[in-house]
RNA sequence: GCGCCCGUAGCUCAGCUGGAUAGAGCAGUGGACUUCUAAUCCACAGGUCGCAGGUUCGAGUCCUGCCGGGCGCGCCA
């Protein structure tokens, strides 16, 4: 960063001399994906060549030649290639990166968010089953996204949305009550569009066989604190078939509620998800929000009412067609209520909300945005990101998941089968927005060849290295200048600079949203480790001083993996286990 | 039909605000363990970056049009 700035400061005046100013041209820094040239470039020459009416390379060396800087910080500078200044970084400048590191300063740098609050909602899946597998890459980008706002100095709270009202809910009271009642011998009509999953199924035979003991059990799992809203049903399932037809289908659905909420809950859990808040969307109607939100938008002049309903006009706001908020017969809308929601989120007072969407609700973002403004809600508050689906391919052809006919992969059966680590490492080396094919056989078969277990081995390398090392009586020191200094070896080097990159890798990825730079990085790290440790002999009898330099390098390798692989919520072991 | 996303090595995917010879893992071939963990390293092979135009000193990256794939276009949630 500093760094950056004296590289501009140095170009000044050799510019000026040309009678270009500051103000008349940015000046562009990149970092060459080639080594050989060097650690900064600039394409300033090239981009003045025809306004000045030079060639590029000569303008160049012009402005190299009028360059003059530190040479503890720039090592040297060159021309190359059409008409590229290339800056190449001295020692003196990387061991104090290197410093800083140690010392936490350079992550400290980067915490400019100002506790700044965001909310960042994620997964969101109705309450009707087990956590389907493609929750579990929003699980792991929302997570990996709270951790790395916290790095960069904001405030994260992750929020799960639980659509515990409406329509699909009642449905799935009526399924499970229709499955117990099968089991009872007093079949009634399976709803239409029930949830037809093994697993209501198995529910409504738990129920059957151990009666208010079931209901008790899945109370128990809702102790806590974000998940009181949730109270048991009164009395038994037998009771239930007793009730009308209303009330005991809700009956059969707060139980089911219960208990899948309970399961999608440990499921989190053991994904490694926390969510600071559970918003039960049961909350929105009870404190009358909905309609107050109703109200609101009413007043901003954005409602009109045709056919008997109240519509959102939410076209002037970019919208392909205006939206209805509240129906005919007075029951609002998803909309209205989602609405109400992240209205209360505001109120909240979080100063940014990001919410994962799946991509079949892309065409959502124009109402929801439009809808957000009408409440008065400044344009960017809410950001949507779009996560784009998993294909699971299963003896190489795709699964149909439909959660109504109970086929899909679950994320237990996910984790069960290529573990937790694995699993979110495969979605965080992807993109959001790349639609991702995961071979369920192939991870399978290959977890142990999984690019996790090469970063999670360089980890446990660097450990073995440092136990060695204290066993043979080397000195293990905290790293100082003087050792780093030491560091001359092109692995040792490579390794080092790359080390160095950690907060802007960090900051990236935050601000771009995009979590999978987090796993590149530590991959390259990795594989600039395993480098290192093959050219550079670490642990040498005959060079104490030298050995002791290598340690320290090994301590900030250790230091960075860990801290990235504990961004992205991957285990970092200090041993590996025994291969398969 | 309209809108959003994607198209890069045999497969799965990277490629940061346009930059120099397009990368990684897996799969393939050939090497390296009496030495700090070989779940590693090294080398080789593998490409009209979907196609065609355009913008410019320079395009995988930006613009337009096609082709191919995914998703959406409800008073469902």
């Amino acid at each position: 960063m500093m760094i950056e700035t004296a590289i501009r400061n140095a170009l000044k005046e050799p510019l000026e001399k040309l009678g270009i100013y500051e103000e008349d041209v940015e000046i562009e820094l990149e970092k060459p994906r080639d080594r050989s040239h060097g650690d900064y470039s600039t394409n300033i020459a090239l981009m003045l060549a025809k306004r000045l009416g030079r060639k590029p390379r000569e303008l160049a060396g012009e402005l190299a030649a009028g360059i003059e800087v530190d040479r503890d910080l720039i090592e040297s500078v060159e021309i190359a290639g059409p008409g590229f200044i290339n800056f190449r970084l001295g020692r003196g400048y990387l061991v104090s990166r290197l410093m800083a590191l140690h010392g936490g300063g350079a992550l400290e740098e980067i915490r400019t968010g100002g506790d700044k609050r965001i909310n960042v909602e994620f997964i969101s899946a109705n309450p009707t089953g087990p956590l389907n597998v493609v929750s579990a890459r929003a699980g792991a980008f929302g997570m990996t996204l709270c951790r790395l706002f916290e790095a960069v100095g904001f405030d994260a709270h992750s929020e799960y949305y639980v659509n515990d009202a409406g329509r699909q809910v009642t449905l799935l009271g009526a399924s499970l009550r229709a499955h117990y009642m099968q089991l009872r011998g007093r079949p009634v009509d399976f709803p239409e569009d029930g949830y037809k999953g093994r697993y209501l199924e198995i529910m409504a035979g738990e129920l059957l066989e151990q009666n208010s003991k079931a209901v008790e059990e899945a109370a128990k799992a809702f102790d806590n604190e974000s998940f009181q809203r949730i109270t048991a049903p009164k009395g038994n399932a037998e009771d239930w078939c007793e009730l009308d037809e209303e009330k005991s289908i809700r009956s059969f659905a707060k139980f089911a509620l219960m208990k899948i909420l309970g399961w999608q809950r440990e499921t989190c859990k053991r994904f490694g998800l926390r969510f600071d808040t559970w918003y039960f969307e049961s909350e929105l109607h009870e404190t009358k929000r909905v309609e107050r939100t109703f109200e609101s938008l009413k007043k901003s002049g954005s409602v009109f009412e045709e056919e008997g309903a109240h519509w959102f006009r939410s076209t002037e706001y970019g919208d392909e067609k205006d939206r209805v908020l509240m129906r005919a017969d007075g029951r609002p809308t998803y909309f209205l209520a989602d609405l109400a929601y992240h209205h209360h989120k505001f109120q909240r007072g979080f100063e940014h909300a990001i919410d994962y969407w799946g991509p079949d609700h892309h065409g959502y973002i124009p109402r929801m945005q439009g809808g957000m403004r009408a409440l008065g809600v400044q344009e960017n508050w809410l950001e949507v990101e779009i996560l784009q689906q998993v294909r699971f391919l299963e003896d190489g052809r795709p699964i149909n998941m439909a959660k109504r006919q109970g086929k899909f992969v679950s994320m237990d059966e996910l984790m069960d089968e290529v573990g937790a680590d694995v699993a979110k490492y495969i979605f965080l080396t992807r993109k959001p927005n790349s639609h991702l094919d995961f071979d369920l056989d192939l991870a399978k078969e290959q977890s142990n060849e999984n690019p996790v277990f090469y970063v999670k081995y360089a980890h446990a390398r660097i450990c073995s290295v440092l136990r060695k090392a204290e066993s043979d009586g080397y000195a293990v020191e905290a790293p100082d200048r003087d050792g780093l200094g030491r560091l001359d070896h092109v692995a040792e080097q490579n390794l080092a600079r790359e080390l160095i990159r950690l907060p802007e890798v960090v900051v990236s990825a935050a601000t771009a949203r995009e979590p999978h730079r987090l796993t590149s990085f530590v991959t390259e790290l990795a594989a600039l480790y395993h480098q290192f440790y093959t050219q550079c002999k670490i642990l040498d009898a005959e060079d104490r001083p030298r050995s002791e330099a290598r340690l320290m390098l090994c301590q900030l390798t250790r230091n960075v993996v860990a801290y990235v692989l504990e961004l992205i919520g991957v285990d970092a072991p200090e041993r590996m286990g025994e291969k398969e």
